[in-house]
Parts: C-alpha cells; structure tokens; sequence
DNA sequence: TAGTAATTTCAGTAATTTCTGAAATAGCGA
DNA sequence: TCGCTATTTCAGAAATTACTGAAATTACTA
C-alpha cells in the first residue's frame, strides 16, 4: 500500500508531532493511517504503509489501544486482527480527554493529596502548603469538568463546543435567572 | 539551600511527570522549585537546590520562558537575574492552555488547512477528506474556546470552573430562554 | 495433535534527547 | 578601558527512548 501525497503528509505531520501528543513518532504514524483510512487495517498493511518493522507496528497498535484510540476486530474468514479508529470525532475527542486526564492530571492530584494531608510544620512550609492547595483545587475542577463532558449527550456537547464566546452571556443569563427564580443566600457561590 | 520532605516530594514528582507535560526532567524540576517559592530564586540557587548543572538550569529557565510560566526580575542592588512564577493560578493555567494550542493545535490545523484547499482527486481521497475536515473543525472549535477562556474575566473564568455538571442544566436555561425571548429560526444552530 | 499463520516479546542496537563543563559573551563599575 | 561577575552557548558525554530482527507464544486448521 503505497499512500497519495495528502495522506503521506498528514500520516508524516502526525509523526512529527507525536513527541508533543506524548506518543512516539511511529504511533503517531500507525494512528495517523488508521484515521484516514475508509476500513479497518490489518498490521502487515500497515508495516507497508510506513516502512517500519512489523514488531514495532504491533507495540504502536498496543499503545493506541491503551489510550483507546484504536480497536482491533476481525473480517470474516480472515485469522487476522484488524484495526479502526473511531467514526465520530466527538467520540475520540472525548477518550483523549479522558486518558490525557488520568495521565497528565491524577498523578499528580494523588501526590497533592498526600501532602497535604500534614499540617504545615513551620512558617516557611506555610506558603509551599498554600501553593500546592491551590494547584489541587484547579486540578479537582479541571477534573470535574472532563468527568462531566464525558456524560453530556453527543448534542448537548456539540452545542457547548459552539458556544465559544458566548459563555459570558450565558454566564449573564445564569444570574439572571437566579435572580428572578433562584433559591437565595446563594449569592456568594 | 536544601529543601524540606514535602517540598522536595513535590519536585521530585513535577519531574517525573514532565515527560507527560511535554517538558523534560530539570524543566519540571526548576518550574516546581519556583512554583512553590515564596520568594523569587536566582539561577544558583536553584542550581544548588536541584544539584544538576548551572548550564542545565539556564536551558531550562530559558525554556519556561519561552512557555511564559516564569518571569525573570531584578532585585535591588543585585546583577543577578531572580525568577518566580505568576502568583494567580488560574494566571498560569490560561498560560498553558494558550502556549499549548500554539504548540499542539496550531502546527496541525496550518497544515490540515493547506490539504483541504485541493479537492479529492478521485473516490478513494474523498474518505480522507471527509476526515481531515473533521478534524480541522474540532480543532478549531476546541481553539475558540481557548481564545475565549482567555477573555473571560477572572470572576466569569471562576464561575465557569464551577460550573461543572451544571452544564447541561445550563444549556436546558439557554434553551428555554431562546424559546421565550431569543430571536427565531435559529434553532436548527 | 502437528503444522502453520499471526502476533507478541525482548535483548541488543540505533537514534534521540538531556546534561555537563569549558569557553564565549554580556553587562557593569572603577 | 580593564577586571570582575553573571549568563549563555555549545560540543561532546551520558542517559533515555525507540526500533529491529529473531525467538517465543498464541491461536487456528486440518
């Protein structure tokens, strides 16, 4: 399988840029490929595709399917494995969220949580103790929100991605609406 | 200057992570250091503190400037360079949202713009295609939110973190509000 | 169960990235 | 300008990460 050039571009560009998405070049690459791809692919096509060895392939598939980025099935009459991505981009939008969360973020609210278990000793733990509170707090936010986009139905999330900068005004509309209907007292909040 | 236990835990975990982040050890390493300061460091200090290279501390300081997480100032008479990072958290959590859709989405949807221009050439580009443009419209709706994230004021930024899985309930109000006041014929948007 | 195809594992090597120490540069005061 | 301190640059070394080919394993078929 030789790829045209607009493919061979993207599938190269996604390699180059894998360091910056945290994946290596050739799981870039394998990714790539599978994306743009109308059907699943077997591991020999794409060894052939990208002129890397086979085994390399097979660890690459492995790491995608760890973030969920990549299924494997099987064709009928066919012994081998075939992969995918994902049809709707939402979709694998969302397990990247997902997973770049439990990867770049939980580890580190874990540590913060440990830490912060113990009282400051002395004055000067006294502003490391603070800092570290509210790097935890964002983190816990940021959190809830990637938790909470996963349970919002595909509609509702393709219109809070239009929403863009229209939040303020949505933000607006909040108050308003607590002020004509809302419960009181709670203002502050 | 040696740091305490929890300090030091802090660090040595920022620098673990920094591969994940996109970053290497040391620039984890010096970010935590001065994150958790009270008061600016200069470069020998932070040299002393980490117990790696004066050389591999200037890199790393250079690095996190360019990424706009630390500030270089002086102190009164004194030559020497003193860094710190911004005090408001979410000052530097807009920072990394920006630099990172500069350096993880931008590259992309530039080159993802260029291969849209041409048509597919024939029925088995247009799959591809069809992709790419996906791709590129995520991309730059998930950008417009980071523009606009950078535009809200402190306050709406705060309430917006809040926010969390009031989403859907909020975007039920917008919806209700359209209904009774808004302008029509929008509502297939 | 033996034979074969598909896949994975892994030790060794290649490539890349990070780090260091020495040298170069910059900036300041006398 | 010279002398001194602070900082940066950069070539090479060290460390880490990625990749390959061969061997092992898995899974199917006859």
């Amino acid at each position: 399988m030789k790829l045209p050039a607009n493919k061979q571009a993207f599938v190269l560009h996604f390699g180059e840029m894998g360091s910056r998405w945290g994946i290596n070049r050739t799981v870039g690459q394998i990714y790539a490929v599978l994306y743009l791809s109308d059907e699943p692919l077997n591991a020999e096509q794409i060894t052939e595709a990208l002129g890397v060895s086979r085994s390399n392939v097979s660890m690459g598939l492995k790491e995608l399917q760890a973030w969920r980025l990549v299924r494997s099935q099987h064709l009928p009459n066919d012994r081998r494995d075939y992969f995918s991505t994902p049809e709707d981009i939402l979709d694998i939008a969302l397990t990247l969220v997902e997973e770049r969360r439990k990867r770049e973020l939980d580890p580190t609210m874990s540590l913060l949580r440990d830490t912060l278990m113990q009282q400051p000793a002395n004055d000067a733990d006294e502003h490391a103790h603070k800092r570290m509170r509210e790097m935890y707090e964002l983190m816990e936010q940021v959190s809830r929100w990637s938790e909470d986009l996963q349970k919002l139905s595909p509609e509702n999330l393709k219109r809070l991605l239009k929403l863009g900068s229209t939040v303020p005004k949505l933000l607006d509309m909040k108050d308003k609406l607590s002020l004509v209907g809302g419960k009181s007292g709670k203002s502050k909040q």
